[in-house]
DNA sequence: GCCAAAATTCTTTTT
DNA sequence: GAATTTTGGC
């Protein structure tokens, strides 16, 4: 398949080893648009290095004249892994390879000017902006109840989105915040952006396609140096990075997006399936190869995923196969009691499966929404089971790290007045609201930043005399370390302003149980910075790469949302919480309808492919939502896994039984579930339930399961009975007995637990 | 200006 | 039920 006789590759070149086909076809052509339609485990980045690898082999382009982008960030550190792997150092750097946020944001420091930005802009996170928009609204004398400014980021996310400027807005859709002013507010807010030397997320892309249209020559530049661009998940670009990258292609139009539209399951976020389905027309020319043979699941579990997304409408339409022939197990899906039974059940589940050899790096549990994974991190510490979570929490959202980034925020860019906002009285100095009221009226009056603001105040008697000298101290304080800037090491600045500032003497003084974690957290951000040359840089990881990567490679089961886990691949695979309104996700259906249904299909889709040789899927029959206990009917998505690929089992009455004796004759409810009573009568196991006590009570199956036995070693801890210990969820308590190395333990938060001796340390 | 108690909201999914 | 925000008392 010599598409470039010009340019001859290496026959036997590494990159093409075991390459099928369509694979070999995808890497093979280079010139000219294409798109790779990519079904789950049809070896999609092994394409991508590949591709990456050839253009470069054959000298088609230097590393730095490719364009490679990814959604995440995780994909980005993969991609260059590979390249690493395969081509050898010579691509150190692949500098243009990266996500399209942190890829724009380089460019955007570049030429910031052409917005009215400098180039040491702050990009806000989630949390600034909601607090920027509050006040936005408060000041245009909105009630913030009735316009919520979460709304409005949303509202204004979903124009970026769209690549309107203030301007572009159509009057249309101006109509969608407050009666008509949110035209108004997103052009407030713009300004107000600007002033504060500051953008969001949207604005790294909006930016840069603002100066790509309006100074040709600066797009002509970079169209010039990307000789080759590649888009991976491009089923999940939004209109905004659509027109970004139909420009940087257009003169050479060597494009390469690489997708799959039964996964685009961020809609919700702007993602434009339309993008993918017209790709074709966008790209005149285009070739269009499709990826069809999955590598990595066992036929049932291929079987269950395509009749499920079968019932989707306008897909472009794969057909998977595979070549494998094991059809030893099908996919299972379990009937659990409620949310503690569901932890428990997979959590012996993977006991067992550890017993029989199988690496707890194997097994990943996957649900809808993050606070699905509470119940199971509850569970595994009792089981002493091993477990990260990916996700969740990040580590540069505590509160305790971005209040220290705030103080250096405040450093390297005076003109951030929301990071000045949130440590002005933090530790306490005695500045409430009643000063910060001054310093705010005059910077408003006059159109200045806030430090400068106070540093006007703090020269009159303006306040009470003691805000007066606290501020004044801090504002000498802050000059002082933004001298030390020049002669020390910046990691070290910022660890003498942790102390200086007081704010480490205030976690000292904190006798919370979580105190101490705090402040090994600061310890850590201060030991990150070291990586980084510059506090800028380390800045701008910290606002495009918001995750934790010192992850310990310890043998853990992995907990994730099944946003979080497209693109990873897993031998065991615990599908939790298929019932009605949890997933399919209730608020998602209210509001976008069908497309919403089809949307969290493609995500129960990306769920089940994400297993290589066992899926199981569990559904509860309660649930509790908002601290209120609800019953809850099967997900619709159990009902369309086609039956010969699914075996049903429960852990209710001890068998598949259940599900359909109850159903039809005798639950008087059966009318009330759907699918012409195929639907389990759980309503009325529940009337039952309801009796008893809730969680505990339910049926005595629970009881009757043989006792638990520790699969580790059961030897005896040596924590004393009556010890005082710590532990990192629960806090402080004192040890009521011991068995093997389980700890009961009494907390002084939150009540009496079974913890494995290894969680907690001797306080 | 600060802190504790009370009231309210909240759970999608992420760069 | 928890986390956040508002309130009322000092």
């Amino acid at each position: 398949m010599n598409v470039a006789p010009h340019s001859e590759p290496p026959l036997n070149a590494p990159y093409l080893d075991g390459l099928n086909e369509p694979q070999r076809d995808a890497v093979m052509t280079t010139d000219g648009p294409v798109l790779v339609l990519a079904g789950a485990g049809t070896g999609k980045t092994k394409v991508l290095t590949a591709r990456l690898a050839h253009l470069i082999a054959t000298r088609r382009a230097w590393p730095s004249e490719i364009l490679a982008v990814t959604f995440t960030n995780k994909a980005a550190r993969e991609m260059q892994h590979r390249i690493g792997q395969i081509v050898g150092s010579a691509v150190e750097g692949m500098p243009w390879l990266g996500t399209f946020h942190s890829v724009a944001a380089r460019i955007l420091r570049r030429h910031a000017e052409l917005v009215g930005l400098k180039s040491n802009f702050t990009i806000l996170d989630t949390d600034d902006q909601l607090r920027l928009l509050k006040q936005i609204i408060v000041a245009a004398d909105l009630d913030e109840k009735r316009w919520p400014a979460r709304q409005l980021a949303g509202v204004i996310d979903k124009w970026k989105n769209r690549g309107w400027t203030p301007e572009k807005v159509p009057e249309a859709e101006k109509g969608n915040f407050a009666e008509g002013r949110g035209g108004d507010l997103y052009a407030v807010y713009q300004n107000r952006l600007k002033t504060l030397n500051a953008c969001d997320f949207g604005d790294l892309l909006l930016h840069t396609l603002t100066i790509f249209t309006k100074h040709t020559d600066v797009l002509a530049d970079y169209q010039r140096r990307f000789k080759y661009i590649m888009v991976d998940e491009y089923q999940d670009t939004n209109v905004s990075q659509y027109l970004w990258l139909r420009l940087l292609a257009q003169s050479r139009k060597n494009i390469c997006c690489v997708g799959d539209d039964d996964q685009s399951i961020y809609s919700w976020r702007g993602a434009e399936v339309g993008n993918i389905l017209r790709f074709e027309q966008d790209f005149p020319g285009a070739k269009i190869i499709r990826l069809e043979q999955n590598y990595r699941s066992t036929p049932h579990i291929l079987g269950a995923a395509s009749g499920l997304i079968a019932a989707n409408q306008g897909r472009l339409g794969k057909t998977l196969w595979t070549e494998s022939d094991d059809y030893s197990e099908k996919v299972r899906v379990i009937a659990v009691w409620d949310g503690a039974d569901e932890a428990r059940t997979v959590g012996e589940q993977i006991e067992t499966l550890q017993v029989r050899g199988t690496p707890l790096s194997d097994v990943a549990i996957l649900v809808r929404a993050s606070f699905q994974t509470r119940e199971f991190e509850e569970r595994f510490i009792t089981l002493g089971l091993p477990y990260k979570i990916i996700g969740g929490f990040r580590f540069y959202e505590r509160a305790e790290i971005r209040d220290a980034l705030a103080y250096l925020r405040v450093l390297i860019q005076p003109d951030d007045d929301l990071a000045f906002e949130r440590i002005v009285n933090l530790p306490k100095r005695g500045l409430g609201d009643k000063s910060l009221q001054k310093i705010h009226m005059l910077a408003r009056a006059q159109g200045i930043p806030l430090t400068r603001a106070a540093q006007m105040v703090v020269e009159t008697d303006e306040l009470p005399r003691g805000a007066r000298k606290a501020l004044g101290d801090l504002l000498a304080d802050f000059d002082r370390w933004r001298s030390h800037l020049t002669e020390l090491r910046h990691a070290e600045v910022a660890r003498i302003i942790l102390e200086e500032s007081g704010y480490v003497a205030m976690w000292q003084a904190d006798r919370s149980p979580d105190a101490s974690g705090r402040l090994e957290n600061l310890n850590e951000l201060t030991r990150a910075i070291e990586d980084f040359e510059t506090l800028p840089a380390f800045m701008e990881h910290v606002s495009l790469v918001m995750e934790n990567e010192a992850q310990d490679d310890h043998e853990k089961v992995t907990l994730m949302t099944l946003h979080a886990a497209k693109g990873l691949e897993f031998n065991v695979v615990f599908l939790a919480g298929w019932e009605e309104g949890v997933f399919p996700n209730q608020r998602s259906l209210d509001e976008g309808g069908t497309a919403s249904l089809e949307e969290e299909r493609r995500l129960a889709y990306v769920g089940i492919t994400r297993a290589r040789r066992q899926a199981t899927i569990l559904h509860a029959a309660n649930r509790r939502v908002y601290g209120q206990w609800q019953s809850c009917i099967p997900s619709r998505f159990i009902d369309e896994l086609p039956p010969e690929h699914v075996s049903i089992e429960s852990t209710l009455t001890g068998g598949a039984s259940m599900w359909q004796q109850t159903t039809v004759e005798t639950d008087p409810f059966a009318h009330l579930t759907r699918g012409g009573g195929r639907g389990p009568g759980w309503a009325r196991a529940q009337a039952h339930g309801r009796a008893n006590q809730y969680g505990r009570g339910g049926p005595a199956i629970i009881e009757a399961r043989p006792v638990q036995k520790s699969v580790i070693s059961p030897k005896t801890s040596n924590i004393p009975v009556g010890a005082r210990v710590f532990h990192e969820k629960f806090g402080y308590g004192d040890v009521l007995s011991v068995e093997g190395n389980k700890l009961e333990i009494e907390f002084e938060k939150s009540g009496t637990k079974r913890v494995v001796d290894s969680f907690v340390t001797v306080a």
